[in-house]
DNA sequence: CGAGGCATTGATCTCAGTCAACCAGCGTGG
DNA sequence: CCACGCTGGTTGACTGAGATCAATGCCTCG
């Protein structure tokens, strides 16, 4: 077996110890936006601290959710912007024969429940998947602290902005055929978003179990598995259990040309 | 053949003659948002005159585009928000191997390239698949509009939220595993959006090639056509070339279990 | 009227879904 | 402390849906 390689003692070690501990935040005491360790994910770029002094009128409230609990629910009214903390949460509707339906999964840095402020209803349901925690942002009072600063002005259309970004690359991302092109590309947005927070693109935890995955790319469980052992078997990644290492960056774009910007 | 519903003569010529010139809106001539004949969808429902009248200021020019001419392309500078006023679009985005991948389809009313706000860059391209007329919104004078007139100011994030909520419902739609799944749940959001124009949901012409429609739902050209026909033998739908008409709407939503909102 | 693009249909083969067994980790409770 | 059962993950054998290859038909446009 030439190509193989298993992942041994040490890279399993490794993998273990590092994924949660090393690249999670530290867990913010502070609500206000100026000491959010996410702040700089969360909110664009470019902001000084001048554009930020606003949001602390905002008197934000930050909540601790364990995994599987509802952060908000399809049909809720919409009142908040969430903007999760740490941790990883998912986005599902529910389908017409009862199974939920994955539709996004969500980092530290990402915000939840954008969708409900068209119709003034949440059209999703959201879940943390880790031990999260979530910035509960006002609606109401957004608006009206943005609309005396005008700098502060366009964070909204910036973050909505980035949203449509995304979902755009995640729509081409789940017209590509094959599933072993589907998961390649699950895992470089993943580890492009990793290195966008300044993680390891390279290292890291997957917070979502197989199904999720499947559910959200399309395809079935076993076929997520198997994908992954052949990823493995390539050499283009290493894995331990939820843990994984993209031992071939390159090499992984390059077998399913693919381009995630 | 007891269920098998073939198109008649009659049918066909309906589905001819009515596609395209009955549900397409009149050519506007006037820029203005007030005259403007896609404005109700366009914008947000609820908007007064009151409101509507600092947009004025913005004097939007309207493009005619040909079919297959580029509106803008990948790389742009971000400086216009494009919405259809007739005819439908196209985005795509090149993939590494050079075809290209089909982002997403739009129709009269909807906006396009609002993912070029957060880089300041366009990260699609947008080509004409009829002859469309499109409106240019320069967003710097639309910035600067909306800051003065304060029940102007929501506009933006409504539409964005609206683009949000339909790629939400995209994304649910391509992750279903099966083709005549996601081609039903594709014409279902078709008629859906038409259905919300005020034209008819059951019959509308399919302004993109089988290809792009393939290439959009991640499923081969043959296969959307064989679909399509077992669609046609399960009395489902009855089409003429681009024509379709939906003979059995609950039928076909019951058949593939799906409830896109 | 002919050419070329688009759509449909058929035959074959491959890949992913299905069904089923098995394993590892984990929390519960005896 | 270990036995137990449960959930989540992996693997195998088989089947079926969809991709591929190829041919034909249809419509449009020059």
């Amino acid at each position: 077996m030439p190509k193989l390689l298993p992942p041994t003692k040490h890279s399993v070690h490794l993998l273990r110890g590092q994924a949660p501990a090393a690249h999670a935040p530290a867990p913010c005491t502070n609500s206000h936006c100026e000491s959010c360790c996410v702040g700089a994910l969360c909110l664009p770029g470019a902001l000084s601290d001048e554009d930020l002094r606003p949001l602390a009128a905002l008197s934000l409230v930050t909540r601790r959710f364990v995994p599987g609990e509802t952060i908000y629910a399809d049909g809720d009214r919409f009142r908040f912007i969430y903007a999760v903390r740490s941790g990883a949460c998912k986005t599902t509707m529910l389908r017409a024969d009862g199974r939920e339906q994955v539709a996004g999964f969500h980092l530290a840095g990402d915000f939840m429940g954008l969708e409900g402020l068209a119709e003034g209803v949440h059209g999703t349901t959201a879940t943390a998947l880790d031990d999260a925690q979530v910035c509960l942002i006002p609606y109401q009072r957004l608006v009206a602290v943005t609309a005396s600063y005008p700098n502060a002005k366009d964070l909204m259309a910036h973050v909505m902005s980035q949203e449509i970004v995304h979902d755009g690359s995640l729509l081409v991302l789940l017209g590509l055929t094959e599933a072993p092109q589907r998961l390649a590309a699950f895992l470089l947005d993943l580890s492009q978003r990793h290195a966008a927070r300044g993680w390891s693109p390279r290292e890291f935890r997957l917070p979502m179990s197989r199904a999720e995955i499947g559910s959200f790319l399309g395809i079935k469980v076993e076929t997520v598995s198997r994908t992954l052992t052949l990823f493995e078997r390539r050499g283009f990644i290493a894995r331990r259990g939820r843990g994984v290492r993209i031992t071939d960056l390159d090499g992984l774009r390059a077998a399913y040309d693919l381009r995630i910007r």
